[in-house]
RNA sequence: GGGUGCUUAGCUCAGCUGGUUCAGAGCAUCUGCCUUACAAGCAGAGGGUCGGGGGUUCGAAUCCCUCAGCACCCACCA
């Protein structure tokens, strides 16, 4: 087919196809009679951009959606975006400050006007960007966790929650990160191993000469030390107790209290107390009744109730008192030291602050149970399982979820404040008034203030697969009631407390099913020497540069063939060219066969009527494997098998032998099931690689407009004839041997050889034989030619005639290399057969076959034993 | 401190229920080929005592124990 290029051009065809299935609206769905397939997308960032992670979780799920709608179901990807409030707050925050204007001068509403902005402008680029990779997500259902059904759905389950008593109020010790001057949950501070060094400082007794040695790694919170403690049952420190000691620098007097949780090995076993900015001196302060002084203010810096370094940073503090505490001489020592530092996990380079404040929390308990066993008793499949455990573990110990953020750019939370600083809880400012009017009928609408506070961002998320069918607000509608539970979910461990689990809690509580029935974790994608992808090291390669360059379904291809589930991959762009390489292949196999001129009065040749009975078996075979591996979620094993079956089956051996000689046509009958077997390939291939599938598709056939492969059945699995399969094993050993030899001797391909044999094979593949290795004649049971290259297929020999001299000497040190290799093998054979405890324990299937071994090796032995001797003459 | 994985060819990894689909694949390397679909290709070749040690078994890459190294997750040791 001379208009086609030697080589497939991806952009000529990404785009017109895509356009095409829009146009077509062949992603969307509605309910209908077909059993419905669904997959909700993690939503990315809104404002964030495609990295190498979002393009291995998209390719699966659009592999799993293309799949699920081919094998007849009615598949539905929902796509959509986050508005990460911590993240695209701080990405609008830096905009203005780029721009000279400060958050603290704008009110809420100009703030938010800003962040709708700039919402509009960047979200949806990455969106945008799933379409290039060819994402088949149903867009006209696109949806964000901030329009108006996902944001009431929040504010409703607010509600719901607070009324059944699972959400309240209160002053708790918190993880806060001060640049974002918010708090944040437990799970989003990450602990990073650090060099540190541990400050050994001096607290003077009270009314003696000496000191007591605290060690401390943070001697910055000194000026919110309001107690000593010691472990009573310390023998190095019993004559501190009932003492009273002096803070360094500060001047304060505290007491020295007793305590069992101290640590009596570490440092001195003295610790200092500082219930304001210590998760542990926290618990102390309250069971010992101490005073808490809040020495920070919301960025980190020192505030006015520290009463020095007013104002300062906590880091440059700590540099500044070290010295300063030095030069009073009230530092004893300092060590190097070795410990964790808790960081935001947005804002990655900030040190989380402890801190006291109030917030609201919802109360995992209750939610945590049902979503315990549904994974326990399997209702929710884990792939790989290996995740089952950590899921166990986090939810068995849960600990109350902290949803207030001191963010603007999210959910508000839905508590009005009255006067007298009472709320009410609604979700409408009109129901707060009527709630607030039943405890003061005298309020207007001007006395409540709504609460400042945002909801965490997850607390919109955890809800996604129920209400992108408005499930929260419109519960048991036919959508949700169609598409719910979706089926599977697949998205990285990473987030498997932050979203997975909480969208479990929340099926169960919401609807009283499970969101999903199979969460497909895949791995962490880092780069050929193993270091995660990020922007900072710059080694993450931009997904649609490796797109403009390889095409779309080649950087697909090389992103599944190194990603099995759960374990993390190492990225590397040469796979992209294997993906490439791919394309190139299918599309000269392509070439080749709509190149042949179709001759219907030609018949079909023996060889080509056995390739296509071998290919549909194979073909069948091959089916089989691949619907195992996808029950199995064995996605990329799944793609190798169909590349192996296409490069080396398709192309290597069954077009090769069917492929007519040079000039000549081919028969109508073989064309036919050649173009079949392409069709059945390329529908096998389409949700791995959709783009160069859907064009060839097209033309393979003749098809109407609107149709497309998208739609085509998955190939099933036909009969599989073993004899043949075997048959065809065979005539590959001998073709193999016979290109060896030529590849030997250097014989041409073009110069036609005669194969004798030394025993017996089936009649039937010598056709095949023939094609392959441009074969004149095989004769069976032929006499031995000492003057011929020989090579073993079982126990046959195979003689190759040759007509110029062979070389004696090369040919008898093959044969006797051969000849000691199988009498190693009987070797070690015999000894097992010799070995009466094997015989008389294993299967007799085994030492059956061990048996035929035996056999084999022997007759092999015979065959080179006379071959070298005829050749020794 | 607890947990979960991993260690197989130079590199990245398969190897699911112990035994001819058990020592594999791809990439890399090497040797021939511009053979009329494809040099982004074709035909071949070499390369591993399956992390160390012990055990169970007729038989172990595969099961058990142990040691070593690596990775990740969880945990309030200043």
């Amino acid at each position: 087919m001379n208009e086609l290029a030697t080589k497939y051009n991806p952009s000529d065809v990404e785009d017109k196809w895509y356009a095409y299935w829009m146009k077509h609206r062949l992603f969307h769905s509605e309910p209908d009679s077909r059993e419905p397939y669904t997959i909700v997308i993690p939503p990315p960032n809104v404002t964030g951009i495609l990295h190498m992670g979002h393009m291995l979780n998209n390719t699966i799920q659009d592999i799993l959606t293309r799949r699920a709608r081919m094998d007849g179901k009615n598949a539905l990807w929902v796509p959509g975006t986050d508005h990460a409030a911590i993240a695209t707050e701080a990405k609008v925050v830096a905009k203005l400050a780029a721009e000279g204007i400060k958050k603290s001068d704008l009110t809420r509403e100009e703030f938010l006007a800003h962040a709708w902005d700039w919402k509009e402008k960047h979200g949806g680029i990455i969106l945008e960007q799933l379409k290039k990779l060819g994402a088949s997500c149903d867009w006209e259902r696109t949806s964000f966790t901030m329009d108006d059904i996902r944001s009431k759905s929040v504010i409703k389950v607010f509600v719901d929650l607070y009324r059944k008593g699972l959400i309240y109020r209160g002053k708790r010790m918190v993880n806060w990160d001060p640049k974002a001057r918010t708090a944040l949950s437990d799970i989003e501070v990450v602990y990073k191993q650090e060099h540190s060094k541990l400050y050994y400082l001096r607290y003077r007794i009270v009314g003696e000469d000496g000191y007591a040695i605290v060690a401390t790694t943070r001697p910055e919170t000194i000026m919110g030390d309001t107690a000593m403690c010691i472990n009573p049952n310390d023998p190095k420190n019993q004559h501190l107790r009932g003492k009273r000691v002096i803070v360094p620098l500060v001047n304060r007097e505290i007491p020295v209290i007793e305590d069992d949780y101290v640590d009596i090995e570490f440092g001195t076993g003295c610790l200092k107390v500082t219930p304001a900015h210590d998760m542990n001196d926290y618990m102390l302060g309250q069971k010992h009744n101490l005073e808490t002084i809040d020495i920070f203010n919301d960025d980190a810096t020192i505030s006015e109730a520290a009463g020095m370094y007013v104002g300062m940073d906590r880091f440059a503090v700590r540099e500044q008192i070290a010295k300063d505490l030095e030069a009073a001489g009230l530092i004893e020592k300092i060590e190097n030291y070795e410990n964790k530092v808790g960081y935001s996990e947005r804002n990655s380079d900030t040190v989380a602050e402890p801190r006291l404040s109030d917030q609201w929390f919802l109360k995992m308990g209750s939610l945590a149970a049902p979503a315990l066993s549904a994974v326990d008793d399997g209702v929710i499949r884990f792939v790989p399982e290996k995740f089952k455990t950590t899921y166990d573990h986090w939810l068995t110990d849960i600990r109350d979820w902290c949803i207030s953020r001191q963010l603007w750019w999210g959910h508000r939370v839905p508590a009005y404040y009255m006067p007298d600083g009472s709320f009410v809880v609604a979700e409408t400012p009109e129901e707060a008034l009527v709630l607030a009017r039943e405890i003061n009928p005298d309020l207007t609408a001007a006395d409540l203030r709504q609460d400042e506070d945002c909801l965490d961002t997850w607390f919109s998320s955890w809800l996604w697969p129920i209400s992108l069918f408005n499930g929260i607000l419109d519960p048991g509608n036919k959508e949700a009631e169609y598409y719910y539970p979706t089926n599977d979910l697949v998205t990285g461990p990473d987030i498997i407390f932050f979203w997975v689990a909480r969208m479990i809690m929340a099926g169960y509580e919401f609807v009283g099913k499970q969101p999903f029935n199979n969460v497909y974790f895949t791995g962490i994608v880092r780069d050929e020497i193993g270091r995660k992808m990020s922007k900072q090291l710059g080694n993450s390669p931009d997904p649609l540069d490796l797109i403009a360059t390889y095409g779309a379904d080649g950087v697909r291809v090389g992103i599944m063939l190194s990603a099995p589930a759960g374990n993390d991959i190492l990225f590397d762009k040469k796979l992209c060219e294997t993906g490439r390489n791919f394309c190139n292949k299918i599309w000269n196999a392509f070439r080749l066969v709509k190149g042949w001129e179709i001759s219907s009065e030609a018949k079909a040749t023996e060889a080509s009527a056995m390739a296509i009975k071998w290919f549909e078996a194979k073909l069948s075979e091959s089916i089989a494997t691949v619907n195992d591996l996808f029950s199995k979620f064995r996605i990329s094993e799944a793609l190798k098998e169909i590349y192996r079956l296409f490069w080396d089956e398709f192309s290597s051996w069954y077009l090769e032998i069917v492929k007519p000689a040079y000039g000549s046509p081919i028969d109508a009958a073989t064309y036919e099931s050649t173009c079949n077997f392409f069709d059945a390939l390329l529908r096998m291939l389409h949700p791995f690689m959709p783009f160069i599938t859907e064009e060839l598709w097209q033309h393979i056939a003749e098809r109407r407009d609107g149709e497309s492969i998208m739609y085509a059945p998955t190939p099933a699995v036909g009969t599989i004839d073993e004899s043949i399969l075997k048959m065809m094993d065979h005539a590959k050993e001998v073709a193999i041997g016979i290109r060896n030899i030529r590849a030997e001797k250097n014989i041409p391909n073009k110069e036609q050889l005669t194969v004798n044999v030394i025993g017996t094979w089936d009649k039937e593949e010598d056709a095949v034989i023939s094609k392959l290795c441009n074969v004149e004649a095989i004769n069976h049971n032929a006499q031995k030619d000492p003057a011929a290259a020989t090579f073993m297929v079982g126990t046959t020999e195979v003689n190759i005639p040759l007509l110029n001299n062979i070389n004696v000497e090369a040919e008898l040190e093959k044969l006797n290399k051969d000849l000691e290799y199988y009498r190693g093998f009987l070797n070690s054979v015999l000894k097992k057969l010799s070995n009466e405890r094997f015989v008389s324990n294993a299967p007799a299937a085994v030492v059956e076959a061990e048996r035929r071994k035996q056999a084999d090796a022997e007759s092999k032995i015979a065959s080179l034993t006379q071959a070298i001797a005829a050749l020794s003459k």
